[in-house]
DNA sequence: CTTGGAATGTCAACAAGGCTGACGTAAATT
DNA sequence: AATTTACGTCAGCCTTGTTGACATTCCAAG
């Protein structure tokens, strides 16, 4: 790493050894990232399907069926499967809309929301952990290198969640 | 929360909002990352786990079924699933083990390194766009923030998998 | 040299959570 | 009045994870 200085410092990061180190980063940190909220669905009888639907719905409560189905890029079918438990289990319940009454606007329960905050109280602790470890510096990196890797329709969901409410 | 400027402005990334958004971003993220090597095994009818196979045969080459055991952290008998149909498709080859005839040294076929590079090559494609869109200093942050969140035993994996082959 | 344990494979059964396809209903839109 | 949209549901399939039980081979230690 000495003299490169002239040309080749803004493309060192570049080479495939350094890209497999990232794309092992990855894949070992996203296991990390979801052990804890596994750790507590697995005692609960609930899997990480419905970590992701009620972390959403208590990201944006009201937000409709299709829309979390965009969000989670997944079939009607098998979300469905995993909201019926949920109702049935009292943690989320849906509101007719009211301008569009075909629509039904997700909001958790109290006891819906107590669960949430379980899980991402474990979740934003590694997270808190990482971050400090790291450095506010390089957060700010890690956000940008994360966000530049989304698809273009998920970087959307992820900047703007604000509109859901007509 | 204005003027934490004096103290504050070093726990300003740890407030629950920016973990939220730290969360979600390791969510997005990982759906794209993990969507064009997903699309190649989708037409050869092989799945996530056929391609984290192969790529830690890869990365390691006669490595022993144990190692890969316990970098993927699945059972066997998964694993086994998967090992078997790779075999039978001639992309990996197992050879048994020279000082230890137990184990089995896994090695990837001249097919199987096809694949891995069809994988591998899409896959660096994103990470080389998202990198070079953060700039390099970002790339730093994000590979510490990655490192901070993996669990300890696979932050050992991640970094030193040298000592392989007695 | 025997014996315990490690490394591996294998059979069976099960569950979560994806998928497709087809069909139904109510409400909105044209 | 006809079509489209939002949603639910039934049925069936696949991948990939799980447990439990059992066999083989071989290293290593008593």
């Amino acid at each position: 790493m000495a003299d490169n200085a002239t040309s080749g410092e803004s493309l060192l990061f570049l080479t495939d050894e350094q890209l497999r180190k990232g794309i092992e980063a990855m894949f070992f940190a996203y296991q990390g990232f979801t052990a804890d909220p596994d750790r507590i669905l697995d005692t609960l009888e609930y899997g990480r399907a419905h970590h992701r639907a009620v972390h959403f719905i208590n990201r944006s409560p009201g937000l409709t069926v299709s829309s979390l189905l965009a969000i989670l890029g997944v079939t009607k079918q098998s979300l469905n499967r995993v909201l019926r438990t949920l109702f049935e289990d009292g943690l989320v319940e849906a509101r007719v809309g009211k301008t569009d009454k075909r629509e039904r606007r997700l909001h958790l329960t109290e006891k819906g929301a107590a669960l949430e905050r379980s899980l991402s109280d474990a979740q934003r602790a590694r997270m808190r952990a990482a971050y400090r470890a790291a450095g506010p510096q390089a957060v700010q990196g890690f956000r940008m290198v994360l966000e530049a890797m989304m698809d273009p329709e998920m970087r959307r969901q992820y900047q703007g969640f604000k509109e859901d409410n007509p």
